[in-house]
RNA sequence: GGAGGCGUGGUGUAGAGGCCUAACACGCUGCCCUGUCAAGGCAGAGAACGCGGGUUCGAAUCCCGUCGCUUCCGCCA
């Protein structure tokens, strides 16, 4: 006999009469005494059981009032139409129920260490974690699944129409000199050599384009040993993407298309809704003048605003500098002094000099502190370009450093945004961040670094600017941010050894020593290397973003804990004395 | 590597120097109950308050250290 007919999210009144077959476990249990009524879950959804005596036998009575809370059962029952009055909206079954003449325990259960059929309380994390298969039961979980699972599906089938291939490439990989901490794999067969695990195909990617695919995709399985953040995690996974004979937009639109179909089709699912369509694009230049963060969140406006030449020739000390910005706090204009001190704090941990206050009130700016410091014509400067209203907090900051300026506000305001919860919890907000500038010079080291990596071909008209001006080179670029999050980077690579080779002069390596780390890509890219570039969204992050969920954890069927470590699995663990012999690795436990 | 937050029965919380021989809710155990769906009623078991040290006549409550979890900075080409 099959062990289900049916699953427990199927039945309607179409089955009335019917003889069913259902298995799962025990959710809720209403005991009456006389009649007991069972939520039986399956990952389908839940159908109530009733267990009358009237309609099965003593013994099966008797071994319903034994069950409890995740026992794994199996009826046998005939479908009814609920009584009048007694149906139940809040589940699709709720129409029917089942009559059970036969009772089975597949499998008893301990009691659970935490609530698996109420989401709405908060538990411990670390508890979950612990129990994940526990955990996962929940339906909050199940739907987190549920969700990755569209997103992937649709994904597949979404670059499988447009030609892409999926191509898989190697989890043991080659330490690269550049880029995040890597973990590392000893080779049994090669004493004292490694393996790496890849912190993203990229390089493989590449190679894919000059091997002649073209169109390229992979569900890629990325790892850094780096430490973790609520949206990082020591493994994670990328759709990767590279394609040939493209530029910029196509791979744009690529995306965008993706990302947009998968939004609109799957609403019903996610609750989420698109809140630019097409999706904002704006340089890298002008997201930090608007909003001081190359990763804003536009959920919301809350744009700085400048008063540098409003400010010129101040009496007020605090505005004597280059530049003078400042954000409006709507309606903050009830913010303690506290308040504003921690403020305060928040921006100069961020580069701050220090935070001037304004507070709107209905007649103006408040006469105290800075209000009664800056002139009236200053004072109506800063009205008239912040457009701040009665009710309302001014903060504004100055400096000569202008970038600092902006990062400053950027993160004031994303904190503001966050604490004032401005973001709408059903909106995307997606942004095309473009024209990134190509190196920046690390004044430690005392030379150029690449800001995205080796391979970002450099924007056309830029090209001679290589040797006489490097931070004025712009990138072929992109990032892709929702929400306040990165969801998405890539370039156009470089693909002709000319300027290849400028860039690595410019970054003070040598040939010999390109060659020595990359050699595989340069020499791969004599051989007819096409025009590529492509792009890699994080799996994990928008379907974090897709399901309202505060960290990538909830998301990730088994993830690490921000030590990088799974106490469910009890890893990292110690390993034997042979298993480092024949790996030729000694401890050193002492550093 | 650094900074902040949290750590009380199985779970979620309350408790802010003596009223705590630690409370409440859920869960758990037993009994009652034929229409509930967060079922209901009655009874009961279960924690010396992460760990160590200190202050005090007295500490879950204050201080120091330590461990665990978490958020952020550094790091993440």
């Amino acid at each position: 006999m099959r062990y289900k007919t049916h699953t427990c999210g199927e039945l309607n009144l179409a089955h009335v009469g019917h003889t069913v077959t259902l298995a799962g476990w025990v959710h809720r249990r209403r005991d009456h005494g006389g009649v007991i009524f069972i939520d039986l879950r399956d990952r389908f959804g839940i159908t109530q059981i009733v267990i009358n005596p009237a309609y099965t036998t003593e013994d099966t009575f008797r071994l319903g009032e034994s069950l409890r809370n995740e026992y794994v059962i199996q009826v046998v029952g005939q479908v009814c139409k609920r009584p009048e009055g007694m149906e139940n909206p809040k589940l699709a079954t709720g129409e029917i129920e089942v009559i059970v003449s036969k009772l089975e325990v597949l499998n008893p259960s301990k009691t659970p260490p935490f609530v698996l059929n109420d989401d709405s309380i908060e538990q411990d994390e670390s508890v979950r974690l612990r129990y994940r298969y526990l955990d996962l039961r929940r339906e909050r979980m199940a739907r987190n699944l549920l969700i990755r699972h569209r997103f992937v599906k649709f994904i597949r089938d979404y670059l499988d129409a447009r030609g892409f291939l999926e191509v898989e490439t190697p989890i043991l990989f080659k330490s690269t000199p550049e880029g995040a901490r890597e973990y590392l794999v000893p080779s049994r067969v090669h004493p004292g050599c490694f393996y790496a695990l890849p912190q993203s195909p990229q390089q493989l990617k590449q190679l894919l384009m000059v091997a002649g695919v073209e169109r390229y995709f992979q569900i890629a399985r990325c790892f850094r040993d780096e430490d973790q953040r609520a949206d990082r995690q020591p493994e994670f996974t990328q759709l990767d993407l590279e394609m040939s004979f493209v530029d910029r937009d196509d791979v744009l639109e690529v995306v965008e298309g993706l990302l947009t179909e998968f939004t609109e089709r799957f609403a019903d699912l996610h609750g989420k809704r698109l809140m630019f369509k097409p999706f904002l694009r704006l340089s890298f230049e002008e997201v930090m003048e608007r909003f001081g963060r190359d990763k804003p969140d536009l959920r919301y406006g809350m744009e700085l605003f400048d008063v540098s030449e409003a400010m010129r020739g101040t009496s007020f000390v605090p505005f004597q500098a280059q530049h003078v910005k400042g954000l409006v706090a709507t309606g903050c204009a009830h913010f303690t002094r506290k308040q504003t001190d921690e403020l305060t704090e928040f921006a100069k941990k961020n580069g701050a000099r220090g935070l001037i206050v304004l507070w709107h009130d209905e007649d103006g700016y408040r006469n105290s502190g800075a209000g009664a410091k800056l002139s009236d014509a200053e004072k109506q400067a800063i009205m008239t370009i912040s457009g701040s209203k009665p009710g309302d907090l001014v903060l504004l900051a100055a400096d000569d450093d202008r970038m600092a300026l902006n990062e400053a506000l950027g993160e004031l305001r994303h904190e503001l945004g966050l604490r004032l919860k401005l973001g709408d919890p059903d909106a995307m907000a997606f942004l095309w961040v473009l024209d990134f500038p190509m190196f920046s010079y690390d004044k430690a080291e005392q030379r150029w670094v690449a800001n995205h990596h080796l391979f970002t071909a450099p924007q056309d008209e830029d090209l001679p600017l290589l040797e006489t001006d490097p931070g004025r080179v712009k990138g072929k670029q992109y990032d892709l941010v929702c929400n306040g999050y990165e969801v998405a980077g890539g370039s156009i690579r470089i693909h002709r050894r000319d300027v290849q080779e400028r860039v690595m002069r410019l970054l003070g390596l040598s040939l010999e020593e390109a060659y020595k780390k990359f050699g595989h890509m340069l020499e791969a890219f004599e051989y007819g290397a096409p025009p590529h570039g492509g792009i890699a969204p994080g799996v994990d992050r928008l379907t974090m973003l897709y399901a309202g969920a505060p960290n990538l954890r909830e998301v990730i069927a088994f993830p690490k804990n921000q030590q990088a470590a799974d106490t469910m699995l009890g890893i990292p663990s110690s390993v034997s004395e042979k298993q480092l012999r024949e790996l030729h690795i000694k401890l050193d436990l002492e550093s």
